[in-house]
DNA sequence: CGCTTGACACCGT
DNA sequence: AACGGTGCCAAGC
């Protein structure tokens, strides 16, 4: 639970209108366990304290939420924390947020 | 030459 | 032991 609790925490400091990605919690981790990352979200206890809506792939695509099943919901939450979508993709020029 | 799709690799739960 | 909310690299179009 250890290294879920270091990605959980990082996530949870992730300033409102602003993305990270799973290479950039990994990297700052520094470790290269991406899919770990994305297993402590999923396993993510506090859904409440931690936006895991605001983790987005590299690429910039939103990646998954809930078993890719409710990415319209997680583009809703980011849409209407002030961060622009096109087309299921994120500006990560300009929303991402760096640790 | 630039973009898109596919396969393989990594780590933790 | 298998799966998962990924990333990177290579090949094809």
């Amino acid at each position: 639970m250890r290294f879920s609790d270091k990605v959980l925490d990082i996530v949870k400091r992730i300033p409102r209108g602003k993305v990270v990605t799973y290479k950039a919690i990994a990297k700052k981790l520094n470790t290269k366990a991406y899919r770990a990352v994305g297993s402590a979200l999923r396993n993510n206890k506090n859904p409440v304290k931690i936006p895991c809506h605001r983790v987005v792939n590299s690429d910039g695509s939103l990646g998954g939420y809930k078993g890719k099943l409710g990415s319209k919901e997680k583009v809703r939450l980011l849409r209407k924390e002030g961060v622009e979508i096109k087309k299921g993709n994120i500006d990560l020029i300009k929303y991402f947020y760096k640790i």
